[in-house]
RNA sequence: GGACAGUUGGCGCAGUUGGUAGCGCACCACUUUGACAUAGUGGGGGUCACUGGUUCGAAUCCAGUACUGUCCACCA
């Protein structure tokens, strides 16, 4: 913002500007000039409004996908506009360490250089990643660059910033010091390939067809057994027990009784539990507590052992338990083994097909196994309390609101989180224990035991979740704990935008995390954007090759196009939206078809200079097109306050194209050639011009900071170096003229009328045909003569009468209300064909009047309906029968 | 199993308090007129998923059904 404007922009050839859009120069220049001039460095400027957002932290391993820019644009655009507006903007940007997705994808790039992490040891391990985060982490951030992002580009933060990692201990040792933060053994999800505990929300359920074993357990006593059901028969080997419903009397003499452990020689009680379905399976429920998250709870309430029988990489283990056959070998395998040795025993009562909901790791995809360990817990309920009222209260408002019911759910049946992770790449937990057994959570490494003299102190060796950390991402990138200017001034945040998948993995953390170390709501409002999938409904996935990316699309269509698109797409619709390149293709036109008003209207403005519109000399075209044009700047300007994109765009599409380049530029034409009206008419059309640029510049940055620059501005914008710093445009009451509406729309309609005729009767283009005008209501006449250049030239007639009070004959007409608008055709008139054309007129009327009869011929609509609907009906089939009328007239004309 | 969405011309979608269905693409015809053929002009095409109900009147409100998608959920 430092470098004088150019006023010169004013003089500019328009010839400099070709035929075609080119996205790519407009867009490479552009990126080159913001980003060189700075111009999106935070610029705190005291006593404004404050706008302020965080961006959802894309993993440092990623690459922009369709919703990454989806988001982005949305959050630009409102950026863009707040910025306009006068208001003082942050949009805090920055990347996430992503734990186990980038240890996963170092430890594959280490595995091609045939090196192994563990031979590697923690430290030098950790030393390749951040060779690698240097190498590769910004990859996102400079894809985000094409799509035209007004980050605070001088802000970006990682969440291994030596601040943020304070901000990370600090939350850390006040939740353990309060009590929070606990140890816990108990069962929790474990990725056999990842090597480490998953929280619930990163375990994927999908649905895979498997079978259910039913299997015989024989009663140590007398000749009976007991039929138990199972999907994972490996995991017999550490079954403790049966259980059965207390209740159920095909059972209830068994319980206290033992049964024989097939496979093994252990033998098991049977026991009752209420958490036994009788429906299910046999209603015989195999206990395994070590390896079932519910056989754990049901163990722990009967005191039974919880033998470990599969280990850490899922393979079964070398003990006891296990018979020596199986040991070291994988689950399924076992599996497999497992099932034909009870065939073979006999014990085997039948393999029904089965589908159910299996766990997966989020990351890589192993099935997820069920594994007894400690971790580190953070107990929730109390911390939840606080974040449910917020949104309850409606403090923090998601849009749409539904949304808000999808966290409260999540939030009032909250679990408590399991924020340890078996990994290398993350925040080390902040746990130290002594020589003496002293466990104490620190902010920064201690010298000495906080309880005991003793200075010998090892660290726990895990990591946090990685949502651990992100959910202090809107505080921490401001400074927190640090009272910095930044957190002071933007602090709550205003938005959060993001995708609703991750309402609970992030936004509700989020929220109960400022609430306990801020005492304060992160953001007012939770923007959640729709999701794309392919065009055929399906989620797109890099996996499977069914993603589109948009850097391609940005290539093909430009980022103006691309924005204009997710901007359309909005919020407020479908909560699932289909790809369609087709859309794209649309918003490239579009640009293009600005591109060239811009020409058009940039070549207009010979000896012009700026200046204001003057309301009292304008032409009903002029009134008409200010009219529309402020109609649609309030719209947008209500739209945009709810959030409604897809409006905003549309109203923006709509103006552009249909009433400014179709009818009012093609107007202005006619208006430069006369020369009383020649500067008037460049005044409207610049601007409008130049405010319409404005009005869009949240949406397609790129293509309007081009014509802007190019367009002559008034000194009011001298001190604007950019578009983007200049006023957003707001409507002029002045302006707003329904009268001029109503006019210009009648004229529209006969112009379309002759337009009609011409072709319906193939009147060839070239040809100017006379035009009879017969209009019975005085102020029309008197609208359509003073404003018949418009018909002549837009309907390309050489002459219009208003005085014929009788149709030469062989005239093919059209109706426009109560006027009439007709074309003597003469010896050029198809009779046949204008018969036939009548005949279908006629019938369409007669069908039409018919439908309105109904209605009125219906005495409960004459009796209940509102006055003026029933006179509405009546109205209309006066009109109708006036033209049945005159077609059957103009019929016999023919004969 | 629970919840939330969606179902409107070939495709993608608009339709704010119920009052004769709109847009873009595609399609057909005409037009290279000095902003734009990535264009202009005109045109054809829909009983608004289905079934009931409320109402003088329903794409619009209510109930149910079907299909599609998403999220949540510890039934082996």
């Amino acid at each position: 913002m430092s470098t004088p404007s150019t006023k010169t922009a004013t003089s500019m050839s328009p010839d400099s500007t070709s035929g075609a859009y080119n996205p790519k120069e407009v867009e490479a220049k552009w990126t080159k000039e913001w980003f060189d001039k700075e111009v999106f460095d935070l610029d705190i400027i005291p006593d404004r409004p404050v706008f302020s957002c965080a961006l959802p932290p894309p993993n440092i391993t990623g690459n922009l996908h369709m919703g990454h820019a989806l988001n982005g644009t949305l959050q630009d655009v409102l950026i863009r506009l707040k910025r306009m507006q006068g208001y003082s903007v942050l949009w805090q940007p920055g990347t996430d360490h992503a734990g186990i997705s980038t240890q996963m994808v170092v430890e594959r790039k280490l595995k091609q250089e045939k090196i192994n992490r563990r031979d590697l040891g923690r430290e030098k391990f950790i030393e390749k990643v951040w060779e690698w985060r240097k190498q590769y982490g910004d990859t996102i951030m400079q894809q985000y660059r094409r799509l035209g992002v007004s980050f605070s580009w001088d802000r970006i933060a990682f969440t291994m910033d030596e601040s943020y990692v304070k901000a990370i201990y600090r939350a850390f040792c006040i939740l353990y010091k309060e009590g929070y933060i606990y140890r816990g053994n108990r069962i929790c999800n474990w990725c056999p390939r990842c090597l480490t505990s998953l929280s619930d929300l990163e375990v994927e359920h999908e649905d895979t067809k498997g079978h259910l074993y039913l299997i015989k357990y024989p009663l140590t006593e007398g000749e009976g057994s007991l039929t138990v059901a199972t999907t994972r028969p490996e995991t017999l080997l550490g079954d403790v027990a049966v259980a059965v419903h207390p209740a159920d009397d095909r059972y209830k003499q068994y319980v206290g009784k033992m049964v024989k452990l097939p496979l093994t020689n252990r033998e098991i009680p049977v026991i009752a539990d209420n958490y036994v379905e009788r429906e299910f399976g046999t209603g015989c429920l195999k206990i395994t507590p070590a390896h079932d998250a519910n056989d754990w709870e049901v163990g722990q309430r009967h005191n039974l052992s919880a033998p470990i029988v599969i280990d850490s990489e899922g393979k079964l283990c070398a003990n006891e338990f296990v018979p020596e056959r199986f040991h070291g070998k994988d689950r399924f395998v076992v599996r497999k083994e497992a099932v034909a040795e009870l065939e073979e025993a006999g014990l085997m009562v039948e393999i029904k097909d089965y589908e159910h909901g299996v766990g997966h790791c989020e990351r890589c995809h192993t099935v997820i196994e069920p594994y007894l360990s400690d971790q580190w817990y953070c107990s929730m309920k109390e911390l939840a309390e606080p974040a449910i009222k917020v949104v309850e209260e409606e403090r923090i408002k998601f849009v749409p609101e539904r949304y808000a019911a999808t966290y409260l759910d999540w939030m009032k049946n909250i679990r408590d989180w399991n924020i340890s992770r078996q990994l290398w790449w993350g925040h080390r937990i902040p746990v130290w224990t002594c020589e003496n057994e002293h466990v104490d959570a620190y902010e920064t490494a201690p010298e000495q035991c906080s309880k005991c003299d003793s200075k010998t102190l090892t660290q726990d060796e895990d990591v946090l979740d990685t949502w651990f950390s992100s959910a202090l991402w809107p505080f921490a990138t401001l400074g927190w704990p640090e009272e910095t200017r930044e957190f002071k001034v933007f602090y709550p945040t205003t938005i959060l935008s993001t995708a609703r998948e991750i309402i609970n993995l992030w936004v509700a953390r989020m929220i109960f995390t400022s609430l306990k170390f801020v005492k304060t709501i992160p953001f007012k409002e939770v923007l959640i954007h729709p999701v794309i999938q392919t065009p055929d409904g399906k989620r797109m996935s890099k996996s499977k090759g069914n993603a589109v990316d948009p850097l391609d699309m940005i290539e093909k269509y430009g980022a103006d196009a691309n924005r204009f698109w997710f901007a359309s797409v909005g919020i407020k619709g479908d909560q699932d939206v289909r790809f369609r390149e087709d859309r794209l293709d649309e918003y490239k036109r579009f640009a293009n078809k600005l591109w060239n008003a811009g020409r058009f209207v940039l070549s207009q403005l010979e000896g012009y200079t700026p200046a204001p519109i003057d309301p009292q000399t304008l032409t009903l075209a002029d009134r008409w097109i200010l009219h529309r044009f402020n109609t649609m700047l309030k719209n947008v300007g209500h739209a945009y306050n709810e959030y409604d994109f897809h409006d905003a765009t549309r109203e923006i599409y709509d103006f552009t194209w249909d009433h400014y380049c179709d009818w009012y530029i093609e107007i202005a034409k006619i208006q430069m050639a006369k020369p009383e009206l020649k500067e008037q008419t460049q005044r409207v059309l610049h601007n409008i011009f130049e405010g319409l640029m404005r009005a869009m510049h949240p949406t397609a940055p790129f293509i309007t900071d081009e014509l802007w620059s190019r367009t002559p501005k008034s000194e009011l914008f001298d001190n604007y170096d950019s578009i983007m710093f200049a006023p957003y445009p707001r409507d002029d009451e002045r302006f707003f003229n329904e009268q001029s509406d109503a006019e210009m729309g009648l004229i529209m309609k006969v112009i379309r009328s002759v337009r009609n005729i011409r072709q319906t009767f193939n009147v060839p283009a070239s040809s100017e045909v006379e035009v009879i005008v017969q209009a019975e209501n005085a102020d029309e006449k008197k609208l359509l003569e003073a404003n018949v250049d418009y018909v002549k030239r837009l309907a390309k007639a050489g002459k219009v009468d208003f005085e014929l009070s009788t149709l030469p004959p062989r005239s093919a007409w059209d109706k426009v209300g109560s006027i009439r608008v007709a074309i003597p055709l003469g010896s050029t008139i198809d009779i046949e064909k204008t018969r036939e054309k009548l005949k279908q007129q006629l019938a369409a009327t007669e069908k039409e009047l018919a439908k309105q009869a109904q209605i009125i011929g219906n005495l409960d609509f004459a009796k209940k309906a509102p006055p003026e609907k029933v006179q509405i009906i009546k109205d209309q089939i006066a009109e109708l029968e006036h033209k049945k009328n005159s077609i059957i007239e103009q019929l016999k004309m023919l004969d």
